[in-house]
DNA sequence: TGGATAGCTGAATTGCTATTCATTTATTTG
DNA sequence: CAAATAAATGAATAGCAATTCAGCTATCCA
């Protein structure tokens, strides 16, 4: 059996795909752009994806994947919660700032109508570890007895929102305004 | 001049919008489905909308001044810093919850590709007075000095976030846990 | 080396819906 | 009441882009 000529098509699809919706979103973007912008033909992206739509399913599950698992690998055990709670929170930051594009395409798509019911659940199963986190640190008395889900949610919606605004007004927060954010996180959970 | 037969058409046409546009989203609304769902007919739409988009844009802007307005309305110049922030905060979390569909809209689509340039500024004035609260509470030295906007972005985030679970999961969040968030971003952003 | 196979290509097809506009209907006014 | 004007209609058009598929190319193996 023949090989890809190419390592990798799907990758680059992906990164295709990521760049030209992040800009132009769903409705605009054209098959045939990410096809051109990957440097392949327009059928070839239907040997990897059924159509349009799935292919922005995989690549929202691709990014958010990779991206949980790069948050939660920060997490150690054998530290208190203290300490993982920073880690993880500053690697959420660190990570939604790296990669602009990634961060708004998840966070835009996540409640789309683009986005199919399973991926969406699959989606929030990823997040167990983090839940697991918040409920352990309620057992110690450390933190407010909200539902953890919704006090996650808490969390990223506000997380999310000033990482935006961070891109949106293209002026990069110093440190003393993140560390400070980081202080309003810690406040609003701590018990 | 003659006048319209039917009042408000143009309201007609927001409400259609609004539900189907939140249903399944702006790429399969079609709009003939909206002049139906409107009671009217195809090109009478573009009689008062330019076309898809404009529809829209609009939207989008006359329900956020709406929203806006309401919440502001609670602000009382005569009462102290807390009191005004709790009731602009349960205002805003009522008014989220009131209406699902209108806040799925307005939070999906701020920061889509859908909306221009132009929309999204218009959006952003319209929070003034309630920076303008936030900057009060810091002159009076009761709120973290973060920069106003990144302040209220947090918060407006993470409530956000807090009524989608609300809204996904679809169980109502007792008494108990709304209190707690009110406690979560008051501590959050105090002194 | 050459036939078989898997992978790739991109022009042509197909279906779909935004938008138009000729016509009809309602309202105003002199 | 009869122009004249404004609104509304919805079938027809026009254009676009998702998807297909017949053929091409690279790679494999006997």
């Amino acid at each position: 059996m023949a090989r890809p000529r190419d390592t990798n098509k799907i990758d680059l699809i992906y990164k295709a795909a990521l760049n030209l919706v992040v800009k132009i979103g769903y409705v605009e973007l054209k098959m045939s752009d990410v096809a051109k912008e990957a440097g392949i033909a327009t059928g070839t992206l239907y040997i990897y994806f059924g159509n349009k739509e799935d292919l922005i399913n995989k690549l929202y599950l691709h990014l958010k994947k990779q991206n949980t698992q790069e948050i939660v690998s920060k997490y150690k055990a054998e530290d208190g919660f203290f300490i993982n709670f920073k880690r993880v929170w500053y690697q959420y930051l660190e990570i939604s700032s790296r990669d602009s594009h990634q961060m708004i395409f998840l966070e835009q798509y996540f409640r789309s109508p683009y986005l199919r019911e399973e991926t969406k659940q699959q989606t929030e199963a990823l997040l167990a570890p983090i839940i697991e986190l918040i409920v352990a640190g309620q057992e110690q008395g450390l933190v407010k007895e909200v539902p953890a889900d919704i006090l996650l949610s808490y969390l990223i919606g506000a997380v999310n929102e000033i990482v935006k605004v961070h891109f949106d007004k293209n002026q990069k927060m110093t440190q003393a305004t993140i560390d400070a954010c980081f202080e309003m996180s810690w406040h609003s959970i701590k018990r």
